[in-house]
DNA sequence: TATGAATGAGTATTCATTCAT
DNA sequence: GATGAATGAATACTCATTCAT
């Protein structure tokens, strides 16, 4: 019967911590967030206990959102080397268009205050992504080895490929483009 | 001030950083740095001017293990391959031998604590690194690219290579070599 | 504001009050009450204005059950030390029978948020224990001394005694019995 | 070498703690008392770790001043008569005198914050008072109890004398023997 | 130079109370 | 009236840095 909590103000809180803690880091103050999201104080923790649950949540929303725009319009029928360029493009797109949200989730991925709990889910293979890495390798060099290290190899190389491309955003599409080729040769070439 | 008496005790002082730093994050307070390098809270200053200060040093000294471990014997006439197996297996035994000094590096590589100034001098060409690089991306599909971006490939695939042998420390050996393989096709596969 | 409609539910309130105050202090949040009466956060205000105002009729309540149970049955026509006795059992087994009670009422008796009309209120003379009182220290060593100042060893030794049945139980019967003694003792011999 | 911890400025939080709480209670904020005590906030907890240590162990000065003052002069070869004498206006004049102190004492007595060891620690048997209560207690309503009992009936009648005198302070002194004598009576006549 | 006590700004979190639903 | 989300002042404690010894 009392004002339902807000689904609006819990994102807006989420979307107030990765500005202010890409600006200035995860030691930021919660009342800075606050304050962004335009919430009293106190009213941060009543939507994120802690400070440490806000960053749980936050890593693991930045997670889905990469998640999400790397399933987006899959195509599940297309060749190994198409379904990777689409997971590729869907990586290097969206850190492109979420600088903020790359930064935060790299200081999340080495921050110590991220369980492991968080860091599994957050790490957990989706969609149709394991199968086609698995296609992938299965004639290259990496035969012999767990999926999740060519998932891995493919996060590793789309970030280096994106922090170029925020140096040099003109360049974007070769960098997009040269960088799925280096991926693909690394996994599938024997 | 002029050069501070000991250089042993700057060294312990940047021992203790890398372990504390390894086991809380960067947020870990100066006193217990001190402590571990069993010095006075105040003795730590006199070394580096502030925690910025120390940070910063400790991400030049690390970058500087590193490097130096890369070009240790250096195989300078060797083959292009021969020459960035042995910068690989340098990153890779750098990472596996010093698991704290990787987690810090990793870190400090994302903090907004390391200026510019740092961060351009820790990521400066060296030794024969640049020019084999070059070489091994003449033909392939990078051919186009800058070659630091393909060192910065080599540093995100060896990197995602050490976590796995962190993981499986038994199978170290198939993962340095999987993942040479990897970035040699990566790079100079066309 | 008119009276609140549930008789129930403040003393729900003053009941959850009292167990909440005996764990955790008066300084416990109202909210925990709350929930323990099984009410929300809000309701409680509806019933007592400020937590300073449920202290204080916290404290009267408890004074007020406290002099009940030394009325009840009490033999207005008996000897002075029948009916001090009486007035005695009444303390030390009101005590024994609350101890969570006894013990909020020991912190509000020291607290600053208990205003001095409370004071005043919850120690006024009641029944026939103030003519008790005076009958029995007519000739004693403190004959010149203020009743009050008799009702007050009254408390204070029926307290002492009520502490060691405490701690042990078993010999609850002897120590009310041996601090009777010893407060008539007290207060009538000369 | 540096600076050593200064065993005045250990006190003056102490005393400062015992006004502050005094006028307040013990939820008076720690800044009020280092500000009293003429230092830096943080200085308070280079003294004590926390405001529940130094609640500890202002309690326990608290009762060692109360235990120095009985003891002070305590005629080890006179009658037990004389010593209970000592002993009880070794406590009201302590009382008497420290007015905040027994205040501050009576509000830490009760609290959830004192340990179960402050608390022994606090009310063990000293000097030659256990003794001569049992001395005292032998022919007695009380000779079947335990010292400890007599020795909660002597605070416990004690605290109320004292409150009466700090009404009526001109009237100290007929409270006082008056007091004791009723105590006497209490725990000698059979 | 080395030491560690002193400083006080900074910060996560709590909580009585209000008020929209 | 009942509810519980919203508020923001209040507070214990931390910590980089300074400075007396």
């Amino acid at each position: 019967m009392a004002r339902p909590r807000s689904e609006d103000k819990r994102n807006a809180i989420l979307e107030a911590a990765t500005k202010v803690f890409a600006e200035q880091g995860t030691s930021a103050p919660t009342a800075r967030i606050a304050r962004m999201a335009g919430v009293a104080e106190g009213t941060l923790f009543t939507y994120f206990e802690s400070k440490d649950v806000l960053l749980n949540e936050l890593y693991l929303t930045l997670k889905s959102g990469l998640r999400e725009q790397m399933l987006e319009g899959y195509p599940h029928r297309a060749s190994a080397r198409e379904r990777a360029r689409h997971a590729w493009n869907g990586y290097v797109d969206w850190g492109v268009a979420h600088p903020e949200g790359r930064k935060v989730m790299a200081q999340l991925t080495v921050s110590e205050r991220i369980t492991e709990d968080s860091k599994t889910v957050g790490s957990a293979p989706f969609g149709g992504v394991q199968e086609m890495l698995r296609e992938a390798m299965a004639k290259g060099v990496l035969r012999e080895m767990a999926p999740a290290f060519v998932g891995a190899l493919l996060s590793a190389m789309a970030e280096a490929t994106i922090s170029f491309i925020e140096r040099e955003p003109k360049r974007a599409e070769p960098y997009r483009a040269a960088g799925f080729e280096a991926f693909w040769n690394a996994i599938s070439k024997s």
